[in-house]
DNA sequence: TACTATACCATGATATCCCATATATTACCA
DNA sequence: TGGTAATATATGGGATATCATGGTATAGTA
């Protein structure tokens, strides 16, 4: 499970380390590395492993291969999709569409959201970050265990 | 599974790379290359391999003999479609049909789409794309994990 | 024989691998 | 408990291999 934020620096390759605690919870059975796509919500990147991007291909994928209405989706979600393999030391090249899209340059943050994460602009993401708290207080919602 | 887009160059012999990850998920123990067609649907060449093909082709042989759906798409797809044989570089020479339908001229890109691939016009493709995330976000289709 | 299509070879750019280092964290032992 | 060694991790840079692409040679065909 992703938990937590980390930020690192990414390298005048395009190259980042995934968090040490984050490459744990991965799943490399198929394929040693991310899949990476932007967020739809989020001016963010959205991540997760190959096994989890792979039920999301099957549901899609019709075996009625000529359906007509999932065409839109398909398409957007996995031609706008990128497999990052890591290097020996765990790390991941981020494609400049992904890097402009998610406005990072030197710096990124990793976010845990449980079974998934996304990749920030350090910058953004605490902006992000201290509106939804500030929501939380407005809406009153408090956390208890 | 064909995942993220490739746009590379169609040379004079119309012969163009098929994208080395793309290359890998292929399954060639039948026959070393692609089958591709004519999208019934898009302006761009449908492709996958040859064992998706068969899968397809015992599929619309469980629809009803008779009917005309059968008929059409018998015709339009398995008498239309072209085998196109990788040569040693991992390159296939597309038919002026498809380069015509699809309206490739200098450059094309490959849209990967899961359990199979389209090949397009780059700026066509990149209109449907923006389209398709548009109606998306519009339809408040959203990924959540 | 002319034309087309396939096989083979060459090259530059890019991405991947591999090693080095600094810092942080953990383990171990006095 | 405190101090030191060992390990893990993030980051940097150079070497190597892969890949897209262009060109040439050979075989097949009409």
């Amino acid at each position: 499970m992703f938990l937590s934020q980390y930020t690192y620096k990414v390298d005048n390759k395009g190259r980042i380390s995934v968090p040490a605690d984050f490459r744990i919870g991965i799943n490399t059975k198929f394929f040693n590395g991310i899949i990476a796509f932007r967020s739809y919500k989020f001016r963010a990147i959205e991540a997760l492993d190959f096994e989890k991007m792979k039920k999301i291909a099957d549901s899609l994928d019709d075996l009625d291969f000529f359906s007509e209405t999932k065409n839109d989706i398909t398409t957007s979600i996995l031609s706008d999709s990128y497999k990052l393999p890591f290097d020996s030391e765990g790390r991941v090249c981020l494609p400049i569409e992904l890097l402009n899209f998610a406005g990072i340059k030197t710096q990124a943050t990793f976010v845990g959201r449980g079974s998934s994460f996304q990749i920030w602009n350090p910058k953004a993401f605490k902006d992000y970050l201290q509106n939804a708290r500030k929501n939380i207080k407005k809406k009153k919602i408090i956390f208890n265990n």
